[in-house]
DNA sequence: TAAATACTAGACTAAATGGTCAAGTTTTGT
DNA sequence: ACAAAACTTGACCATTTAGTCTAGTATTTA
């Protein structure tokens, strides 16, 4: 329990493992499954080629395992709101949620977008209709909410649509925006960006900004 | 100057480039310059091998080509606007264009994020000089609009991400748009679509909607 | 401390990949 | 009609790639 005996809980396999994934997530966020090498990976770890694949089967299973963490990323407060909350609040911190992940994980991001663009082969069928019924629960919400005239009329797939796209830009598009600001994204660059978001969105519902993202 | 002239004007070997831009187009959307094949493209195109090669020096310069004929796609009529203009029809026809964009060239559009998720290795100096004083001249009108009270306070910079990002998203992310709505975008909802954008982003700067996107 | 397990790593392999070559055929310009 | 230019294509090559094998060295466990 003490420091020294947590530090050497750590094995070597586990930070070995740890290393693979980070150096991973990198290249694959670069490149895609298929533009991704095994070799740069393992450059990146600071590990032999062959060390990566004794700790994953293959890249196949190395990029599967990523995936699969990225997608538990996704769960937030957002998926347990009711009618019965606010939606202002619900929202606001729902974009806020998604712009820290844009912040703390862009590779993570990239990762997905790129999954996304390839056709999403890797997203097998299971996952397609536990998302597919995460948006219905959710659209039936924000629908029930327009409904009670919380919210102004909009198609909620629209809705939560824009909140991804303009959330997860700051992420994927981080290369152009960081050329084109003159300078890189600070925490509170991104916490005026939040700002910013929150207020177009909420506006654009009807909705007025809480307090906290003013 | 007749139909059947005109029809074997269309030579050959332009008929063949523009087979395989189509196709390479395609393969570099869903890969990446990496993860892309010319095999692939080959087969894509139905043509050998080859003869891709025989069009194109090399892989590279097949992507280059396309890459440039993709930046060309970004100009528009709001690269000219004023402060004299009316902000609110510049940049509800700035959105639309963007939209139609991702409606009729998706693939453009992807090809275009991977390249910049990938780093912008292939976008040179030069463009990103143009690119970054294109932002600087647009940012200076939104600038002006806003000192004339025509737009609410708000940093340029975010105004022009969000609607990137907004539009581009229905090109890039169509597999999962398509995967959530249980339906592709037709040409309507994609007018649908629009309209309540240029609603969102118009409201969120404090202007009213054109009628002809209400 | 000894055996088992976990880890390291160079040499290697089979397949895939981008690209070349050379020997053709077709099309075009005169 | 005929030569030049444009196009086609299979065979081939050098390199890269994911993944294996084997022979070890650390580390843990009993």
């Amino acid at each position: 329990m003490c420091a020294s005996k947590n530090y050497k809980e750590i094995s070597i396999g586990e930070l070995n493992r740890s290393k693979i994934l980070n150096a991973a997530e990198k290249e694959f966020a670069l490149h895609g499954f298929k533009g991704a090498r095994v070799q740069q990976i393992a450059d990146r770890a600071e590990l032999p080629k062959t060390n990566v694949l004794y700790y994953f089967k293959s890249k196949e299973s190395l990029y599967l395992a990523l995936l699969e963490d990225i997608l538990r990323l996704w769960n937030s407060r957002f998926d347990e709101a009711t009618v019965s909350d606010d939606p202002a609040e619900v929202l606001a911190q729902y974009i806020a949620d998604k712009m820290e992940i844009s912040r703390c994980r862009p590779d993570a991001s990239k990762m997905f977008a790129l999954e996304i663009i390839n056709g999403a082969p890797n997203l097998d069928k299971f996952f397609k209709d536990q998302h597919a019924s995460w948006m219905a629960g959710r659209v039936d919400v924000i629908k029930q909410w327009i409904d009670q005239g919380k919210l102004t009329a909009t198609d909620p797939h629209y809705l939560l649509f824009n909140i991804w796209a303009t959330s997860q830009h700051y992420a994927d598009f981080s290369i152009q925006i960081n050329e084109l600001r003159g300078k890189s994204m600070t925490q509170t660059d991104f916490a005026e960006a939040t700002n910013n978001l929150v207020k177009l969105i909420l506006t654009g519902c009807g909705l007025s900004v809480p307090t906290e993202f003013e």
